[in-house]
DNA sequence: GTTGCGCATGTTATCGTTAACAGGCGGTCG
DNA sequence: CGACCGCCTGTTAACGATAACATGCGCAAC
């Protein structure tokens, strides 16, 4: 039909026919059938964004930077969560690949080498999202978990503890393993031997995190300070603290991997490595288009962003070691603070 | 194709067929088309919910809840975030109705009437979330904003203060008009004339409280209790308080609409009002598809959901007002709590 | 024996768009 | 004057699935 050549701007008509066809189109109210469009040309304009646990707020701003992204440049995102499960993602993959997405932004749940296969057999571009897979020919998008972990863990044993416990996520998940290996680079690096008692492999969430903290005070020499893989372990972990009538930081250091969005919390007070999220997800979406339209080369490319560290007041010289003025801020302020001096199980008022 | 038959088990087919056409399948790796099976169909199985902040914990646990529930029903979902802008929403209906999903879940960027009778021009069934539009002919899902700020006041009005100023997003957005109708009706029941002076209308974000708090304490007589309508703009109330060097609940008290998940603060100190959020979700979703299937009276039904009152420490009696110990904590123990002792500027410590 | 039915499979047309081709019309050029 | 080209519009086929119809076979009923 001539009305193609009109909403596409292809080929030639007369201005007439044009304009007749537009006022036609504004009469009816017609809209293109996007279904029928992509069927025929097999591009759908759509890509599709697969993350773990859309609760987290790093994951959020991971999928606000994939959507502007990708609608700047006329692209659609369908969101799909895995809750951190293979089966659920492979499910996802499957309905991804019958609904012809154009490619796949994947935060892997795991080693995910049959989601990746599975798609890239369709001939689905992938592009793997802040957390790396054992597979050759993918293109990935992170920031560098081991160097972050151990800036965290060198901060610490600056301060002087020398019993540092890890909460992590699953051994299977690579910012887990990587965050480990900074820890452990960190401590041999000081000279220290890292102990494997002090490591705990759990799973990205508030439960764990308190959970792995309980076994934590119970294993000796009881660490002096926490190093939290990921802010909703972090809050379990202070949960356990709290309960345990610690505080943070004169009883326990804790430092975290992940900053929440400024202005989220009350009061910032968690040393953080802060990652860059938004920038993730659109440099995911940028390198997926430009691999769409094809003007790239063949073979993977890998960017690895950096990450920063924030000192904040949650890391102390632990109780043992001589304070060290000049690196801290006075006693008597930090005693004000947050959480600190907070009595346990009087944090809510039943109304 | 006898593969149709196959893969929708209809109509008659010999075992022995079915069990070749099976192998094939699987030798081939051949996934149906979706696009294609959805032209001829007419139906796509996908629902798009329209947020305006994917941002807000709030609409992201809506979001899991409507997700959970369309894919248990078959139901794939398309996320839009409009960033509170109509312009955006419009837009983003504009390629819903060509990509022809089944229906839209809306929250509504502000009246949003002529996105949702473009959607109805089209034949879509919408169903409008959180809050309520003035359009007749529509489904709706959302909790109670009047009665929840209405228990807010009261609850404050009920520990002496007589001056508390509001802090809420647009005036056409209609939880925030709900919100303050609730206010102004817990004032005029306690016999108080409502003060405009004391209704501040700004944005549903964390600067906007900022800002709108440091307006307020200029504003004669200086409330002894502010009700932030929203989380982000409790936070920013909070930062502006702090920088003035006033402590919560001593120097103010602050409630606020919508509660954080579980686990995500630190020390929930703030007295709010949950929303059930998961199940806006859930019901709307349910909603939507229970339209689809056909199953469901022709005239639009709207379900207002209850929330809940949770109250913490940051709502206290004023200062000039007399103690009343049974409705309050020790204030020893407040003296020791969250925010409350913090100097101001001295949140970070820089690294 | 033929009518009719249950089972199994194949053929045709359709959803709405667009690539590719066909054709018409007017003008320019050799 | 015919060949050719630029401009414009229309026709056909195809994307991949499926609803509707057609066909064929075997068997039971009358």
């Amino acid at each position: 039909m001539t009305v193609s050549r009109v909403i596409n701007d292809s080929g030639y008509i007369s201005p007439d026919t044009r304009a007749r066809v537009k006022v036609a189109i504004a009469e009816l109210g017609y809209m293109p059938n996007a279904l029928a469009r992509q069927l025929r040309s097999q591009r759908t304009k759509t890509l599709a964004l697969v993350v773990t646990d859309i609760s987290n707020p790093f994951f959020t701003t991971i999928a606000r930077g994939v959507e502007d992204t990708a609608k700047a440049l006329g692209y659609a995102v369908m969101f799909c969560n895995t809750y951190e499960s293979e089966v659920e993602e492979l499910e996802y993959v499957r309905v991804l690949i019958q609904r012809r997405v154009d490619g796949v932004l994947l935060v892997p749940a795991a080693g995910s080498v049959d989601s990746i296969q599975l798609l890239q057999e369709h001939g689905l571009p992938v592009v793997v999202l802040d957390r790396h897979v054992r597979v050759e020919q993918v293109d990935q998008v992170r920031s560098d978990s081991e160097a972050g972990a151990h800036a965290l863990v060198r901060h610490m044993l600056g301060l002087g503890h020398r019993h540092i416990a890890v909460l992590t996520g699953p051994q299977v998940v690579s910012t887990s393993a990587d965050r480990v290996e900074g820890y452990r680079r960190a401590l041999a690096e000081a000279g220290l031997t890292p102990d494997d008692e002090q490591v705990h492999f759990g799973e990205y969430n508030e439960a764990s995190g308190y959970e792995m903290t309980v076994r934590l005070l119970a294993t000796l020499p009881i660490a002096t300070a926490i190093f939290a893989t990921n802010n909703f372990i972090a809050f379990g972990a202070i949960r356990a603290l709290r309960e345990a009538g610690l505080t943070i930081p004169e009883d326990m250091s804790i430092a975290v991997f992940d900053d929440l969005p400024k202005g989220w919390i009350l009061d910032p007070f968690l040393t953080a490595v802060a990652q860059p999220a938004y920038e993730i997800g659109k440099r995911a979406a940028e390198m997926m288009i430009e691999r769409l339209t094809g003007d790239v080369p063949a073979e993977a490319r890998t960017i690895v962003l950096p990450s920063e560290m924030i000192t904040r007041r949650s890391t102390a010289p632990p109780r043992q070691v001589a304070a060290m003025p000049f690196q801290r801020t006075a006693p008597s302020r930090r005693k004000a603070t947050v959480l600190t001096s907070q009595p346990l199980g009087q944090t809510e008022n039943p109304a």
